[in-house]
DNA sequence: TCTCTGATTGCAAATGATTTGCATTTAGCC
DNA sequence: GGCTAAATGCAAATCATTTGCAATCAGAGA
């Protein structure tokens, strides 16, 4: 099948995946690299099923979606969310790891706007001092109404 | 089969239930009672398969804890949490609605500690305001290795 | 460039959470 | 005590996700 996944590549994230497959014995698949541009295409965060619709027709298994975003993430490219449907959602890890940020959800009609503030920061470090843990992270994301189902 | 469910009652969300479910045409069953008998009891959020198992054997049926653990949501007597598994999980809701609380949960042996600071209420607020919506809500859970796991 | 080998994929079946259709039972009003 | 809509049990359906296995492929080395 004919490859358009990496011949319009643009911005960092394309060499980072194969820096960072290279280095830990991975593979650079066709699968993968059309995932991840899937994915540099996207705002938002993506079902495992969208992510497959949103690939050329037949392009790859859905396993092989759940494969690969699970490699990405255990890479730290792909970060993932819960938006508390049942299914989980990924989007690409951009400007490093520390950038991290939150979603304001319509329980309506799904409409996702990113929120860039965090203040769960400070209380995480807190949370982690006061208990003892280690490695502390959190989830963090709202819902409500927006403004056109209301 | 032997009903121990609401003969130890104690706190006051049955008479809660009892009032609730009255006043909205709904029936005070024995599976309903016994359920919340069980919530009353924990103070973790309980999967619906924890639940049932709870309940004195062959109780009730699966089916039937998920529809009485939906209508007790709806009702306000009941939170869901999610903790990033698959499973959803539900709490009493104790002290009012206003009582709203967050959980630690570690990673490696799925220890539950109750986080009762909550950070994100003024940025709720704030982020409701800023995108015209309503009805804002937020969900906000912490990970982390605790002690004994690291 | 050719070969080799372990990583990766496709497919289909398994798993686990949750929902649903339908016939039977039951709570609570009369 | 009987009636009726609501609730339950059971089994099958649905949906997200995982997994076993045989076929395929990327990339290292000849």
């Amino acid at each position: 099948m004919s490859k358009e996944c990496n011949s319009h590549a643009h911005g960092p994230e394309l060499s980072d995946l194969t820096g960072h497959l290279r280095t830990q014995d991975h593979k650079i698949t066709a699968p993968r690299q059309a995932i991840l541009n899937v994915l540099r295409n996207e705002k938002h965060p993506l079902t495992t099923r969208q992510i497959l619709d949103a690939l050329p027709g037949g392009f790859c298994n859905l396993a092989t979606v759940y494969r690969s975003i699970h490699l990405l993430q255990r890479l730290g490219l792909v970060q993932r969310y819960d938006f508390g449907d049942g299914a989980a959602r990924f989007e690409l890890t951009r400007g490093g790891k520390d950038h991290h940020h939150h979603h304001l959800i319509c329980t309506k009609c799904a409409l996702v706007i990113e929120v860039q503030q965090c203040i769960a920061l400070d209380l995480e470090q807190q949370i982690a001092t006061g208990n003892g843990f280690t490695k502390v992270s959190h989830k963090l994301e709202f819902f409500g109404v927006c403004p056109d189902c209301q």
